[in-house]
DNA sequence: TTCCTCAATCTTGTATGGTAGATGCCTGAC
DNA sequence: GTCAGGCATCTACCATACAAGATTGAGGAA
């Protein structure tokens, strides 16, 4: 039995923070659930206090709402809200790829041709797990290139709105598109072309445009 | 003699937020300087808890750095920091006034002309602080007609960074300018010119550029 | 049966005391 | 004079107790 003391963290609070932000992003914590400073406390052997601290975190990051003398429910998701995170990160990541494709380091393509590597040799191993960690790494490094790696963290944060999405349409295995799409964008990159490398990473961030609508129409409870 | 008990908010908690966030944006507390939990609760006349709540939600915001155990800092502005908070602007407002240009509703151009005009009175009356909530008010009011307002909170989220800077830079009186880069951004607008309207914005917003380096050798004791 | 009232019992908000870790000064040895 | 060690004192962290608003359901009146 794994225990919230076994995350290394500084706080308790944090320790909080941790368990409970991977329980509401795997789904495990549904949106609408109804949760208690005195049940999570007692859940997790510690006093209400920490776990207030990390409600209000969570809360600050758009996953819990605090009905203050009420009660605190798990968030649910917001199409609305799905929609302009999707706007922020096509913005960010569409000025980023122009980046990277106007000034391209020595190293770059040799850099996105290994990660993608990586990812079809997990996709192969079907370890869906690592070719998700691989996928954000891809657009992580993209940033890093572009010199705005602490703009990722804002997307990172915003995407665990996505991610909730993302968790409950798997099976829907678009791993090889995905992977085709990353070698697009890496070639228009290693080309130069920053018009072409715009519309690759445009198509590839709007594709999952569709899955929006179905998956509000199969969990129409998870949302508002 | 006003009071944190003035602000209207729901908590106390969240009355020390906004006291403290003002504090610190109009530079009343300055970057390093040292604050603790029981000084700011002995200020405002509540106890150590709803302050600490209140620390915690402005160090996810930035603008506090808690070291557990030793002390809580206003937090030193980030050269870096304020340039890609600047990227992530940039981002997205080039992104917001394409949408708009593209497809500007019917009353567009006639709202922003109206703000532009707003923006005149208050320059001419040299009443400032009117005249930046109306700066601030003309680029949500695009965000607003692109149909992503939300996105602009995410803006105003990190604009205080830049805030704090544009505060020790008063008197560098750039109002005519901004408003002719407004008239331009609009026009461009009206003509549904994208290209045209993002060489605007892109213009517009660079042109704080240059004040950085200016402000760094004036005040370094602020920055990291 | 329906609706209103009210009290038991939830919830989060606030106050206070104690704990552990970090800092810095102060003292004493060399 | 210099440096090392210890202790006073600061800090944020956590636990506990109390306060106050909100919800819910039972019970009585119409």
């Amino acid at each position: 039995m794994t225990s919230v003391l076994d995350i290394p963290e500084e706080t308790m609070s944090l320790r909080v923070v941790g368990a409970l932000r991977d329980e509401i992003v795997s789904m495990a914590l549904k949106p609408g659930d109804v949760i208690s400073e005195s049940d999570i406390a007692a859940r997790y052997g510690v006093s209400r206090q920490p776990v207030r601290e990390a409600f209000i975190r969570l809360a600050q990051q758009g996953l819990l709402l605090i009905r203050p003398k009420r009660a605190t429910v798990v968030k649910k998701i917001s199409p609305e809200g799905v929609r302009q995170s999707r706007f922020i990160r096509e913005s960010i990541e569409v000025e980023v790829v122009r980046r990277v494709a106007g000034n391209p380091g020595a190293d770059a393509a040799a850099i996105l041709d290994e990660l993608i590597a990586d990812q079809e040799r997990a996709s192969s191993a079907a370890d869906s797990r690592r070719f998700h960690q691989l996928d954000e790494l891809f657009h992580r490094t993209l940033a890093r290139l572009a010199g705005v790696e602490y703009a990722w963290q804002l997307i990172d944060d915003h995407k665990m709105q996505l991610d909730r999405v993302r968790f409950m349409t798997l099976g829907v295995s678009s791993a090889q598109v995905a992977i085709g799409e990353h070698k697009i964008i890496a070639a228009k990159i290693a080309n130069g072309d920053v018009a072409g490398a715009e519309a690759a990473m445009r198509a590839h961030l709007g594709r999952a445009e569709i899955l929006l609508t179905q998956t509000i129409n199969d969990f129409p409870d998870y949302f508002e």
